[in-house]
DNA sequence: CTGAAAGCGCTTACAG
DNA sequence: CTGAAAGCGCTTACAG
């Protein structure tokens, strides 16, 4: 690359000193420098094609203006718009975003804020996989600014932005009673995580406190790799003769994919010989020969706050923020449009 | 945050200079450092927590180790999908990734591509917008490495790597031919994109190299931005009394998803009433009652290349690498398992 | 085997 | 209004 124009040529090629330079190119010190001196070495650095190095500022001022954003894998859907929105938001306020993927793997994820780290990020939004909980801590330790997204560690008092998942899970196995369902299933995963315990807890908790108690409720844990045999295995279990549930609940979007292509092949009809209500939302959700019901997360309002909290921190904020949000019940065919 | 420790702070506490730490730590002049001196700086380092600052030494090393990627919209499963492969073997060659969208918008682009420089990457990997061959062509002179990706300017000599998309479109184009359908449609987009265009010629060309001309073939344009009410006209036009189509080909798995669910609503049966080939593969599309044909992209085989050309000119290769990968019909019910 | 020193490209307190 | 100079935390040619 030929070599690249500094501050210095600038200086040079003006006859000033870089300070002036960079005073002007940053509007700094606005009044106190003159005008005809301030236009020539903007018309300078215009002409020289000038670029900023922010890795030579970045260095002196310790703020790179970036921020590291790990989720589960960026590839899922729900994933990827949330990261759109940080992106959005993070542009806003200036900053730029490095993303990885965890892969629901700790070793992956502590060497993910390891790199991030050296790069010298000013902060992070994690939605973090099980048994992280130490890796946060040491985050902590190190007064690195961070918030929790979409989950968190009830034992850690850190950031987070995430739905309110008892709430909802209770709202959807609700729905899924007054819709008539006497046999009640979930599918959900083998998972410490809390936020996937809230919504089992709202599941249980939602059926006992009901009028219309179910004569059944059963609970299929898969692994959260999402290993669509075991989504398999797991839907079988439901629909088994010994067990045959009329209404189910999927405590995610790529379970509840997984599951009604099954239904599909099977020719089981929904709503008709099962009802279902899926969380998290997608625009897929449409090809479904019927309307689906499912929880659709607030990911705007989620995104924006995660990053809002993150930056206030950045710039000195101490306080902890956390913020369960509520979800609501929608269905297809009557969502917004996808785009 | 707490002050952190530096090189020289190692040194120090060592009693070494900092160019013997740093040798050490970077696992230089093996053999020339005493094992003893050697030992205690890493001993020291671990227990001081040291952390190395990425960007000092990217300041003087002219490398960030970072790339950067522009797609036309992160929350876009096609481009998520492969954000996540270039993730990984972005990470396999030591690189990190930072994202950005550009939403179609050339002036939005060019911000991307100005703060990624500023921030030093060391590369790009574009998707490009329409009318961003300026500043493409500003790239260039500037010799800064970076490759397209899934689109191209046949007028500039640029690294890329995409889907063969004429072979692909006259592929998919001719399969609904020998399934019969004697009036062809398609819905694309009206741009100057050439993959765009290439789908369009595939498809065209298809029509009249077939012994099997249709009767009729129709075009339907509609506007990158995805407008839902556009493509449902589009739609419309197509299934209206004057031309009834009974084949269709869709030019992305947007607008495949938007018709889809149209269809679904208005009772069209798929593949009865009308049978459509999909641009774009999705787990998604499994949703869907009815088996789909789709136009699968090797987008494995693609993202890595991206990445690797990236790389290998960052690291000095200086030829042009410029890949048109085949793509395949494939069938859901049939395809690989979602994750 | 090891160290002193320059320098990457900025910012910014200080001095005038 | 403007400049000289230190310093951010590294790397690395050079010298010994």
């Amino acid at each position: 690359m030929s070599r690249k124009v500094s501050l210095k040529d600038i200086a040079k090629e003006v006859g000033v000193s870089t300070a002036l330079v960079s005073y002007v190119l940053n509007n700094l010190k606005e009044g106190r420098i003159r005008k005809e001196v301030a236009e020539r070495i903007r018309e300078a650095a215009r002409r020289l094609n000038y670029r900023p190095n922010q890795v030579a500022r970045s260095l002196k001022t310790q703020k790179t203006n970036s921020i590291g954003l790990i989720l589960a894998d960026i590839a899922n859907p729900f994933s990827s718009s949330l990261a759109r929105i940080i992106e959005d938001e993070a542009n806003k306020l200036a900053y730029t975003v490095l993303f990885g993927s965890s892969d629901e793997n700790p070793e992956k994820f502590e060497r993910l804020v390891d790199t991030f780290l050296n790069k010298q990020v000013d902060g992070l939004i994690i939605s973090p996989p099980e048994n992280s909980e130490t890796a946060l801590e040491q985050l902590q330790k190190q007064e690195v600014p961070f918030v929790l997204l979409d989950r968190y560690f009830p034992s850690l008092n850190t950031n987070y932005v995430l739905l309110d998942n008892y709430r909802a899970a209770h709202l959807a196995t609700t729905h899924l009673l007054t819709q008539g369902c006497d046999c009640l299933g979930m599918i959900t995963y083998a998972t410490s995580l809390a936020h996937l315990q809230d919504r089992e807890r709202g599941f249980v908790d939602a059926l006992k406190q009901s009028d219309l108690q179910p004569s059944r409720a059963l609970i299929q844990r898969v692994g959260i790799d999402n290993e669509p045999e075991e989504i398999g295995n797991a839907l079988d279990q439901l629909l088994s003769n010994s067990s045959r549930v009329n209404g189910i609940l999927f405590a995610s979007n790529i379970i509840a994919v997984q599951c009604l292509r099954i239904l599909n092949r099977s020719s089981i009809r929904v709503p008709g010989d099962v009802k279902v209500v899926c969380f998290d939302e997608s625009p897929f959700f449409d090809l479904f020969y019927a309307p689906l019901t499912f929880v659709r997360q607030p990911l705007r309002q989620m995104g924006e706050a995660a990053t809002r909290i993150l930056t206030d921190n950045i710039r000195g904020t101490t306080n902890i923020t956390q913020l369960q949000m509520d979800g609501e019940l929608s269905s297809t065919h009557s969502s917004t449009e996808l785009r």
